[in-house]
RNA sequence: GGGCGAAUAGCUCAGCUGGGAGAGCGCCAGCCUUACAAGCUGGAUGUCACAGGUUCGAUCCCUGUUUCGCCCACCA
């Protein structure tokens, strides 16, 4: 029985209902094993810190889409979920609250910190796993999974320990960037360079013993000339031959340090002449190497000048630069200062400026990882779309440094080795070892540091499916069919999981990997707190719900370009679901008493525009799924709103009218037949993307009672079949000419006005066939009812400047009828008019 | 310094393998028409950034220019 639906569609009290009906019923679940092929994807796990924007919004509507379109194409669809632990963000944002009540994580203690940072994330951490709910995302929550959960811990040292017997993992003493408010190591691309204004202060050093003569260097960090320890000039450079192996006096410590030559020096920069601080810039630090420089570190920790400064202890780095600077021009040793723009890395976690910092850190060798990742991109058993990202990954995988991946924080996995204090050896191992394999010594200590948050969130493709246990779910699921993820974490993640994934799955860990675009604001900015640009994705829903937001994102998803995303088009797709929740409305009013089962489209007396409205629904079919395939969700979108507004309900549910409301027992049956064929596939089409509107109405359609018990062959829209082209409802025929009857109403409508036409609702245009010219636009359809158009289609009060504007040529031929008030003969009108 | 992308209606953007310049919103005019005023009908609006080239034909392909945006890079 059809249910009664509300005038208008109320979003909140559908999704609520739908999401519980579909999680309860356990719609979500993937079945470890199948007869059905397999289907599968990883999610990005957001932050447990984090909470949805819009970046999320998009990355998880487009996963939906593939899973829910995939799952009514009869795949076992897994859409594996889960969060991050997320080192430092969500040690930060503990500490902040440590903060907050005046303390500090010293003062816990390691231990009951970690332990607070678990509590936090037990009571508040995940909100993130409702707000994608709310968003419809069919992620099979029972497998939810975790980064620090104990199956991925054992994961993680599984491959730590692994990387470290192949040789992968090793430790080193060498610059670092250095975060001083987080206090830890940061790798390469977690640091990010920002074009800023500075100077170049050019500062005299005296020449040792030999007073008044001194050589110029250009720094523009002149605070880190506490730990100078020589000054470079190119080899060939002629000015300063006399220079080299000589000695200057470093201002201000009055300390004595070489001049050595060195090809890195560029003649053509500032003076041609270097300050060398190995400790603290990373080509000094290569050039001290060469040279065998002390490396002098000058800070501490946070930042502060240490005893190394001398005078200058306890002074933060930029206080230091300013009494430096002061002092110098004091000395009469500041030459002269140029405005300088330089990029300065900041902090990708908390934008303070990084400094290069030596210390000893564990590093993944990732040039022979890298290698094989590389190479499956280029056979193709990954795609990366769209291509030109290939480029992108090709670049950074054939410039890659190794990783550093120890941390100096304490929210993480802890690294699984243990130093001996006696004897020194290192023991890396699965479970705490008892004793110093070495010399017995059962005095260990385990390493501190915790690996970086990425470096278990490359593992997350079979690390989630129970690796290193061989499973059920990595036979079914692994490697992944898809990854959808926005191109900033490309090198971060993407590129680990393709190492990763190659090195102990020996698979790559994904088929294709779809790159998304950035959400931006309507004007084009990034979105942040900081601009006060930022939509939250939750007000949107609120506002104007889940569906028409899901729709918004998929149709602005054009590959390759970044969404702006402007308020005015989300309302356009909301008042879009209004509109199919009407045509709905429309066609449930007709549909009293039908039942889908007695009459198959098939066999029935279709009418010119029945098999156009099949014909189109059937292409229309056919592009989506089409588009799909190739991710292009836009287009995707676009054809279903065009086929749905400016054909189903602007077309078909006009001419229905006519056969509905007429005498014609047969008409009416086959085109209630129709009506309820083609909202039926339309309602399939749409619910990849409009998920709730779509099981709304897909409840309240009469049921095929062929299967017995009133019952369908689902329960849920969810598993109905995802339409396909199906040759014998393709009339093209019937395309073509429902073509020109278009043309022709727009025709007629251009000499309505000084008609004269009588009171009532509708008429219909009848078009007979005489003549050749009329042959011509209408062949087939020899005293058939081709459109129907509303009396007020024929609006009054516009005239026609010339014959040509009636582009009823045909008109001799074509007569007008109006049901309700009798006929008009066009021609008689074109007469009296013209 | 390399690399990538973008420039189309007032705004936000489609336009995939050269031949019709399009959508939504906004604007103007008219409609409370029993699916829908979150709607219906009609209307106005464009040297498709600029300059060359290839072609019967270019928004689309090629070259160059300009303007924006992004990514990567150790020139103090």
């Amino acid at each position: 029985m059809s249910r009664e639906l509300a005038k208008g569609y109320e979003p909140h009290d559908v999704e609520k209902r739908w999401y519980a009906e579909w999680e309860d019923k356990g719609y979500f679940r993937a079945a470890a094993t199948s007869d059905k092929p397999a289907y599968s994807i990883v999610i990005p796990p957001p932050n447990v810190t984090g909470a949805l924007h819009m970046g999320h919004a998009l990355n998880n509507t487009l996963q939906d889409i593939l899973c829910r379109w995939k799952r009514m194409q009869g795949y076992n669809v897994l859409w594996m979920p889960g969060t991050d632990h997320a080192g430092i963000a969500t040690q930060n944002v503990v500490e902040r609250q440590l903060a907050a009540e005046g303390k500090d994580r010293h003062e816990l203690g390691r231990e009951a910190f970690i332990e607070r940072v678990w509590k936090w994330k037990a009571e508040s951490g995940g909100q993130i796993i409702g707000q994608l709910k709310r968003l419809g995302a069919s992620c099979d929550w029972e497998r939810e999974r975790f980064t620090m959960d104990e199956g991925l811990s054992k994961a993680v040292r599984t491959v730590f320990v692994k990387l470290y017997q192949d040789g992968l993992i090793y430790r080193d003493n060498r610059l670092i960037n250095w975060c001083p408010r987080c206090h830890t190591a940061l790798s390469d691309i977690e640091v990010e360079h920002e074009e800023k204004k500075g100077h170049l202060w050019h500062i005299r050093y005296p020449v040792a013993g030999e007073p008044g003569k001194y050589v110029v260097v250009a720094t523009t960090r002149p605070e880190t000339m506490l730990g100078d320890s020589a000054v470079a000039v190119h080899p060939e450079d002629e000015r300063y031959q006399a220079l080299i192996g000589k000695k200057v006096i470093l201002p201000l410590l009055n300390r004595e340090i070489p001049v050595v030559a060195d090809e890195y020096v560029d003649r053509e920069f500032g003076t041609g002449v270097v300050k060398i601080t190995p400790a603290h810039d990373f080509n000094d630090f290569e050039v001290g190497l060469r040279h065998n420089l002390d490396r002098i570190n000058i800070f501490d920790e946070s930042g502060v000048i240490n005893a190394a400064g001398h005078q200058y202890e306890g002074l933060d780095r930029f206080a230091a630069r300013t009494r430096i600077v002061a002092e110098l021009e004091e000395a009469g040793l500041l030459e002269r200062i140029n405005d300088h723009g330089m990029s300065v890395g900041g902090c990708y976690r908390c934008k303070t400026v990084v400094e290069p910092y030596l210390s000893l850190q564990w590093y993944v060798k990732v040039a022979p990882l890298a290698e094989r990742a590389l190479q499956a991109v280029k056979d193709g058993r990954t795609r990366i779309l769209p291509k030109q990202w290939e480029n992108t990954y090709y670049d950074w995988m054939e410039n890659i440094r190794d990783w550093c991946i120890s941390r100096q924080i304490w929210w993480g996995h802890r690294i699984p080795a243990w130093f001996c204090d006696h004897c020194g050896e290192i023991t890396v191992a699965m479970e705490t070892p008892t004793s110093c394999a070495k010399c017995g010594s059962d005095e260990l200590r385990q390493e501190t540091d915790v690996l970086d948050t990425w470096f278990s969130s490359a593992l997350w493709p079979f690390s989630t499916m129970g690796w290193p246990d061989q499973t059920a779910e990595l036979k079914t699921f692994y490697p992944t069919s898809c990854l959808i993820t926005g191109f900033d974490i490309l090198f971060f993640w993407v590129a680990r999981m393709m190492m990763m994934g190659l090195h102990f799955m020996d698979e790559v860990p994904f088929t294709d990997v779809y790159i998304h675009a950035l959400v931006r604001d309507a004007q084009g900015q990034k979105m942040s707190k900081s601009k006060g640009n930022v939509i939250d994705p939750l007000t949107i829903i609120e506002q104007y719900g889940t569906d028409a937001f899901r729709f918004t994102l998929a149709a602005f998803a054009a590959q390759g370009r970044d969404i702006k995303l402007a308020e005015e088009r989300i309302a356009g797709y909301r008042n879009f679901c209004n509109k199919v929740w009407n045509a709905a409305r429309f066609t449930l009013m007709n549909l009293e008493g039908f039942d889908p089962a007695t009459t198959k489209i098939e066999g029935l007396p279709l009418s010119q525009g029945d098999r156009w409205i099949l014909h189109r629904l059937n292409e229309t079919a056919r592009d989506t799924g089409k588009a799909l395939e190739e991710y292009r969700y836009n287009e995707a979108a676009m054809g279903l709103y065009q086929f749905t507004w400016s054909e189903f309900c602007d077309w078909y549910l006009e001419l229905s009218k006519k056969d509905l409301y007429g005498d014609d027992p047969e008409r009416k049956q086959t085109t209630r037949s129709v009506l309820w064929y083609t909202l039926e596939n339309l309602l399939r089409l749409l619910h990849p993307f409009m998920p709730f509107i779509t099981e709304e109405i897909w409840q309240a359609l009469p049921k095929n009672r062929e299967t017995g018990n009133g019952k369908r062959e689902t329960e849920t829209i969810m598993y109905a079949p995802y339409p396909e082209y199906c040759e014998h409802l393709s009339f093209p025929e019937a395309a073509a000419d429902m073509e020109k009857v278009m043309a022709v109403v727009s025709g007629i409508r251009n000499i309505r006005g000084e008609m004269e036409v009588p009171p009532g609702r509708e008429i219909a245009v009848i078009l007979s066939c005489g003549s050749q010219e009329s042959l011509r636009l209408m062949k087939h359809n020899e005293g058939s009812i081709l459109g129907l158009v509303r009396i007020s289609d024929l609006a009054i009060g516009q005239g026609i400047e010339k014959p040509e504007d009636a582009s009823i040529q045909v008109a001799g031929d074509v007569q007008i009828y109006v049901p309700l008030k009798g006929l008009v003969d066009v021609a008689a009108e074109e007469e009296r008019l013209l």
